[in-house]
DNA sequence: AATAAACCCAACCGCTATCTG
DNA sequence: GCAGATAGCGGTTGGGTTTAT
């Protein structure tokens, strides 16, 4: 039995808010202030959803937001954050944690950054993931390689200013996601790979970031239900992507080196990544060849989350050729056998869709 | 001018966590 | 302890906008 439905869906309106209604919306909660979202509606005599009347409050008419333009440093911040909160860390909680990088741009919600990283930056994170980005002349491909529609340009005069720059914002960007993954990697190595015992941040750029941080945080306020930061800190799981963070932002943070070959020269890994250097691996794929499966339980179980599936194919063909070594033992034929067969293709299927 | 396609974003949806009686 | 209400979150989608053909 499911839960009753939050409102009253029967002869709401939807789709996007007229002018009046936000008037209508802004001057209610001008005067009753925020809450009681169920019944604001009908009080407000909206004929919208509570939950409705919420979102449009929170993430357009509420003050002191910001709208559009997102700057070269928040879009900096952006990914960044999504690097840190995006990885896989919190897997298990949430796949992104778009309120939590929101909470560092004052004035931005959790909804425009989403949206601005899927518009925007998700497809330079993609690029970065499936290989080095590769420049081709469309003009020389089949049929010109003209492209239809879309913004890219306003004119075929501007177009080539357009495309110059657009070109280099991408570049800033690859290079800007390339660092951020980077910076976190190193992150990871800083505090030994494990994340359940992170260290404390030193006092030369910890005092300062986590001030700077604090201060972020209070102009955002954004807590959840209030609270100070010094009181979520305690039990928040969070903190400790918080510290990645500020981390993360250091000013000295390593960069990504690109070696004259075009390889990638990771300031932990030394030479080279691979044969196929940067292009066909990404960034996990250093980690998956670092990985030390007798050495250290706590490197393989932080490099584990964060690793990359499709780039770790090695390690997972063993995994693969240890459960077959494990059937062949069992006694053959047996419906036992089957069973358990069909128990670790079950788990491999999870493991290969985490 | 009409059309097609890519882009963008506001809003919806479903889920979970927390609060409250 | 339980159930319903509420808040919050992230993923998805519908439709408007822009641009090329």
């Amino acid at each position: 039995m499911g839960r009753a439905p939050c409102c009253e869906k029967v002869g709401l309106k939807k789709g996007r808010w007229t002018k009046e209604e936000d008037e209508v919306l802004a001057r209610y909660i001008k005067e009753h202030g925020e809450g009681s979202w169920r019944s604001l509606p009908k009080n407000a005599g909206l004929l919208r959803c509570g939950k409705s009347c919420r979102l449009r409050w929170i993430n357009y008419l509420r003050a002191g937001l910001k709208r559009g333009n997102i700057s070269e440093e928040e879009e900096d911040m952006i990914i960044k954050l999504h690097a840190t909160l995006g990885n896989s860390f919190i897997l298990l909680s949430s796949p992104r944690r778009w309120s939590l990088i929101a909470g560092h741009l004052p004035g931005r919600t959790d909804n425009e950054i989403k949206n601005y990283w899927n518009s925007h930056l998700s497809r330079r994170a993609a690029d970065f993931r499936d290989g080095v980005v590769v420049d081709i002349d469309l003009s020389k491909l089949p049929g010109g390689g003209k492209r239809r529609g879309g913004r890219a340009s306003r004119g075929a005069v501007v177009a080539a200013a357009k495309e110059k720059k657009a070109k280099e914002k991408d570049d800033r960007g690859n290079s800007k996601v390339a660092e951020a993954e980077q910076q976190l990697r190193d992150t990871e190595d800083d505090d030994g790979g494990s994340v359940s015992t992170p260290r404390p941040q030193s006092d030369d750029c910890g005092t300062a970031q986590s001030e700077e941080e604090q201060a972020q945080a209070s102009a955002s306020g954004l807590t959840s239900d209030g609270h100070g930061p010094e009181e979520e800190e305690e039990e928040d799981p969070l903190a400790l992507s918080e510290e990645m963070v500020s981390a993360l932002l250091a000013p000295e943070s390593p960069k990504l080196e690109v070696g004259p070959d075009g390889s990638c020269m990771d300031s932990y890994s030394g030479p080279p990544s691979g044969e196929s250097g940067c292009g066909s691996s990404g960034p996990s794929g250093d980690v998956a060849q670092d990985l030390d499966l007798d050495d250290d339980k706590a490197i393989m179980d932080w490099d584990l989350m964060g690793l990359d599936i499709s780039t770790a194919g090695d390690m997972w063909d063993q995994l693969v050729w240890d459960y077959d070594e494990t059937l062949v033992t069992e006694p053959e034929g047996g419906e036992e056998g089957h069973q358990q067969q069909d128990d670790v293709m079950s788990d491999l299927f999870f493991l290969d869709n985490l």
